[in-house]
DNA sequence: TCGCCTTTGAAGATG
DNA sequence: CATCTTCAAAGGCGA
């Protein structure tokens, strides 16, 4: 199953023609079962799915009633940015003249309003002298990468002392010389070493692809809904991003790949780790109990005996210990996509190293290469793909609150028959026989509709 | 005021 | 090597 569904979805794993590049996610069968039941976008239809909903999915009126996410449909209205290469009238000299790190976002700029990378009041002095300078390249870096990581070509040019959006640390904002600008001195106290340590600006990740495109729409989605929580927003976009075309998702993929690409020619000695501990975070004990529910899980379903409707509750009652939070979306339609971070095994761009090591392609090809899918991919994830349901999804989405099971094996994994599982359990079932398709599990959906959505309704 | 929520993806950490 | 964890953005919300 597993298998053909890849074949379905990513045709150019087999045949990697040019003529199967379009239309990625095509009409494999559970497309088409998708469609007729839930219509062009599955969104559209959420509220009939889920009649009982009493949480902030009510007042999640995007657009003219009826509508809903209607017009947040993707492919219907949404123009597409134009892409790096044809743009411009923002970034006059070419792309060629901005050091060879052209602006990678700078298509972005008109769609938002405003630049993604955006001068600061008063100007900003390039950071990066050791690059041509242009309004393009400027603006990209003044906006999110500090300066103050780059070791500079021309020490002796002026420092502005102009605060930088990207750096977080104040202190920082407020130095005229940045200790990484200041020349070396040979010995340092300690306390002067971990002073310095404080002050040493806070360089962010790049964003990923799936930043990207939310960085993008967001405005879009948020002009639409009346809703402005970023949590529904997010959910919203998850979507969407999931609901877009390959092509689509290669560019912003291909824009992710040059961030980084940029990001480490500004910040050769940066690296994730450099962040680790920034954001202080409870989430950890959070997370931490959650792996203990997760085990807990698995160490129900490890008897073999239970029925699984059984395993349903068990899993039920490990979510319940989690904090509660809203589920805006209902779940998602089965086989939309893998979904979620497993989804990701098959949307996913070259390796970094892969895609570092292969200079930006010609465009016919590289979308190809920008999205390999996987051939590696790994074949629990496969499983997962062939498992998913509508209600697999949905007891994910009630089970879990932080991607946790995107690394998780299928909680089933066996066929179950409908018919041992108790009615009212059907309202949240745990799975459906892999061997049964969506379009036989749809209608049992929509008789008995999802249970609801927020977790902090068990 | 701080951290959570929520999403996906990249990368570091861990076993 | 596989899995887990953290952090990127965003803004409302609760503590």
């Amino acid at each position: 199953i597993s298998f053909q569904y890849l074949q379905m979805k990513w045709p150019l794993l087999d045949v990697p023609s040019s003529a199967t590049v379009k239309d990625t996610r095509s009409p494999s069968p559970a497309h088409l079962v998708n469609l007729k039941f839930y219509g062009l976008e599955k969104e559209h239809h959420f509220q009939f799915l889920n009649p009982n909903i009493t949480f902030p999915l009510e007042h999640w009126a995007c657009g003219p009633v009826g509508n809903s996410l209607t017009h947040l449909s993707l492919e219907a209205g949404i123009p597409r940015p134009p892409h790096p290469s044809e743009l411009s009238p923002y970034y006059p000299l070419s792309p060629g003249a901005v050091g060879q790190i052209p602006h990678p976002l700078g298509w972005l700029v008109p769609q938002q309003g405003q630049p993604m990378y955006s001068l600061p009041p008063g100007g900003f002095r390039h950071p990066y002298p050791a690059l041509a300078m242009n309004a393009s390249m400027s603006s990209l870096v003044s906006s999110r990468f500090s300066p103050h990581m780059v070791a500079p070509a021309h020490p002796g040019l002026p420092t502005s002392g102009i605060p930088h959006p990207a750096i977080v640390s104040p202190i920082v904002k407020q130095e005229p010389a940045p200790p990484s600008l200041s020349p070396a001195v040979s010995a340092k106290s300690p306390v002067t070493v971990k002073k310095e340590e404080e002050k040493k600006p806070h360089v962010k990740k790049p964003l990923n692809a799936f930043m990207l495109y939310m960085k993008e729409m967001r405005a879009k989605v948020v002009a639409e809904c009346t809703l402005k929580e970023s949590a529904a927003i997010n959910q919203i976009l998850g979507r969407k991003w999931h609901n877009l075309s390959r092509e689509e998702q290669a560019k912003y993929y291909e824009l992710a790949r040059k961030e980084r690409q940029l990001h480490s020619q500004l910040y050769p000695t940066w690296s994730a780790r450099d962040n680790y501990g920034k954001k202080k975070k409870r989430k950890r004990e959070k997370q931490l109990s959650q792996t203990q529910s997760q085990q807990q899980v698995h160490e129900a379903e490890a008897l073999s005996h239970l029925e699984p409707w059984v395993l349903w509750n068990v899993r039920a009652l490990a979510s319940k210990s989690k904090k509660p939070c809203v589920q805006y979306l209902p779940p998602e339609k089965p086989c939309d996509s893998p979904a979620s971070s497993h989804g990701s095994m098959l949307d996913s761009p070259a390796t970094p190293s892969a895609a570092l090591a292969s200079p930006a392609a010609p465009a016919a090809t590289h979308s190809e290469q920008a999205q390999p899918l996987s051939l590696t991919t790994k074949p629990e994830a496969r499983a997962q793909l062939a498992l998913h349901s509508a209600a697999f999804l949905s007891a994910k989405a009630a089970a879990t609150s932080s991607g946790q099971m995107g690394s998780q094996p299928p909680l089933l994994s066996r066929p179950l028959p409908l018919g041992s599982m108790p009615t009212a359990l059907l309202t949240s079932p745990p799975s459906f026989p892999a061997t049964l398709h969506a379009h036989q599990a749809l209608p049992v959906l929509q008789a008995q509709p999802l249970s609801l959505v927020t977790k902090s309704a068990h």
